[in-house]
DNA sequence: TTATTAGCCCAGAACGTAGA
DNA sequence: TCTACGTTCTGGGCTAATAA
């Protein structure tokens, strides 16, 4: 059972604590437990709540009226907006209940749903990634445990697979060589399968080493396919030196190729970047770059 | 170990806004 | 004008980090 406070609560519905505590306290929305200090803590059940009251809020239905029903009333009137919806926020909302519920088969309605609603770009962008930064939060944060951010990285990961498995292979006359690969202790590989998704979509080539590759076990790969670009990602927190170290190394391994380095220690910018790398900021930046900057 | 500080949370009152 | 609803302001308590 996942214990939320109430900024976790706020994080993921998008309500003002002070607002959660007025419709407590005005219309006894939730009681939630209590800390021996008196501080609020919630259940699954209670998010679960609060996430289709918030949802039937956004979509104008008064809180005083949505506190008339019945959590099953409400969850159905969640489910048949849902059926209809093709809304960002709509569609988090009802991921994350999703989430909660570990409930695979309507996760997995909501993504096709989406997917042939607004495609796989949109789908990623709009919902896939923002999702992924709120539940990111609450995992650093303990308030969900890791097994619930594994649930939803593996069913998007599946999707993402398929949608490359799809793809028409159209090579551009100008087309670039592009290798991707995580280094070891990299686990978050959503990022660079998308990225794999667009480089193709965008006619060039290719290929995804996939993750836990230490440089060396992929030198042989640099010989014989010569890219243009190499790109990796740099998510998960280690040492500053191991990250300078590994930045060094990969410049010097790929001094041919042009290095694009994307993620979190990327945006922070806690190393030196060489002269044959270029961080990649966002999805945004590198589309961009991609259509408009290698030819 | 103790004092201080910053950040977060709590609650109540008052206020502003939109709609009937 | 009244009502419903959300926000802002104020003051106090708790906790964790930091300095003395």
């Amino acid at each position: 059972m996942n214990r939320f406070s109430i900024k976790d609560i706020e994080i993921l519905t998008g309500i003002k604590p002070h607002t959660i505590r007025i419709w407590e306290q005005r219309y006894g929305i939730l009681q939630p437990q209590r800390t021996a200090t008196n501080i609020r803590y919630y259940s699954d059940n209670d998010l679960k709540l609060m996430l289709n009251v918030s949802l039937l809020n956004k979509m104008g239905y008064k809180i005083s009226k949505i506190t008339c029903l019945s959590a099953d009333e409400i969850e159905n009137k969640v489910r048949s907006m849902a059926e209809s919806a093709c809304d960002a926020d709509i569609n988090l909302g009802v991921l994350l209940n999703c989430l909660v519920s570990l409930d695979e088969e309507a996760f997995e309605d909501l993504l096709n749903k989406n997917l042939n609603c607004i495609g796989l770009e949109m789908t990623m962008n709009n919902i896939i990634f923002p999702f992924l930064q709120r539940i990111g939060m609450l995992w650093l944060g303990g308030s969900i445990a890791p097994a619930f951010e594994h649930f939803f990285t593996n069913l998007v990961r599946q999707k993402l697979i398929a949608a490359i498995d799809k793809q028409e292979r159209k090579i551009g006359p100008d087309s670039k060589n592009f290798l991707l690969f995580l280094p070891p202790n990299e686990p978050h590989e959503l990022g660079l399968l998308y990225a794999h998704y667009l480089i193709r979509s965008r006619g060039h080539r290719s290929i995804y080493m996939g993750l836990n590759l230490p440089v060396h076990h992929i030198l042989c790969a640099n010989e014989m396919y010569k890219p243009d670009y190499v790109l990796t990602a740099l998510t998960t927190c280690v040492k500053i030196k191991a990250v300078e170290e590994f930045v060094q190394h990969i410049s010097k391994a790929f001094s041919q190729s042009k290095i694009l380095i994307s993620g979190t220690q990327a945006l922070n910018r806690c190393f030196q970047v060489p002269h044959n790398a270029r961080l990649v900021t966002d999805f945004d930046d590198f589309i961009f770059l991609l259509e408009n900057k290698i030819s």
